[in-house]
DNA sequence: TTTATTAAAGATATTTAGGTCTTTATTGCG
DNA sequence: CGCAATAAAGACCTAAATATCTTTAATAAA
């Protein structure tokens, strides 16, 4: 369904989330651990997730990662799905048929929809705020180990 | 959501159906014509689905794919998916989280079940023959040309 | 029985996703 | 200023998915 790469990233930006509502800034060995992930690859995601102004970063001493006060709010899973996986996972045909769409269907095309239609509008509803409340209370796990 | 390989073998069988129900008995090449892809791959994939016996073989002149009588109708789509992608894929959490099912469970959990659930039951309505009727009934296409 | 035709099998190649290493740029602190 | 800590950037490596090539085995027709 979603790469390995979009979950890290996901996960990732909970973890910033997390941390800052701690008062912590963290760097990418921080959240690496904190989501269980490779250290250097989740630096690389993390570099992505700033090119596209998800979040910040600053270098140096006391540096890492956080949110700027505007995006905090609004960081939908769409917007992470969509910078990671590209516009098209949201319409290409689930079978691997050609110009799969309303007027052109696949054999599978009326009944798939729905359900990719459903999933989008989960996307489209949870953000990364939300996912880190319900860690906080304790109504779901970050991790195998909470954070 | 399903990997290149699986929705080769989707589009494969109901090629299989479709060129039995004109009296033929398709070869991979044949097959890999109808669906547009790569010959020798294709092979491969029908090497795995007779191991299976989803369908059977013969070699030699007029040789080819088919299907057994009994196995005919009863080839759902969950068949297929279950032997391309492994049992894990119907219950492998979404978002990358460990250990996540109703009772630890991960932060969407409770939202991408159902939709999952949803997608599970779409595979095991949907049959190859019943693909194959919506093609030959002019309500869906199997290729970007239809066969 | 020979030949053409076909799938099976196994080795190899290519591409993509995932992951690591090294160097450079930036920042704060002593 | 000089040093330590940190992210950025680019090169590189590895593993898995996808694709191809070559040889062998089976089958039917001439």
């Amino acid at each position: 369904m979603l790469s390995k790469t979009t979950e890290y990233a996901i996960r990732a930006l909970v973890s910033v989330e997390l941390n800052s509502r701690k008062g912590q800034r963290p760097g990418f060995k921080t959240i690496a651990r904190d989501i269980d992930a490779p250290e250097q690859y989740v630096a690389k995601i993390m570099q992505t997730l700033t090119r596209f102004k998800l979040l910040k970063s600053v270098r140096g001493r006391g540096g890492g990662f956080f949110f700027t006060e505007d995006y905090q709010q609004d960081i939908f899973l769409y917007d992470v799905v969509w910078i990671m996986e590209g516009k098209t996972f949201f319409t290409r045909c689930g079978f691997g048929f050609k110009h799969c769409d309303a007027n052109n269907p696949c054999p599978l095309h009326n009944e798939y929809e729905p359900i990719r239609e459903a999933f989008t509008q989960l996307l489209k509803k949870e953000t990364i705020r939300s996912l880190a409340t319900k860690i906080e209370k304790g109504e779901a796990v970050l991790s195998r180990l909470s954070v």
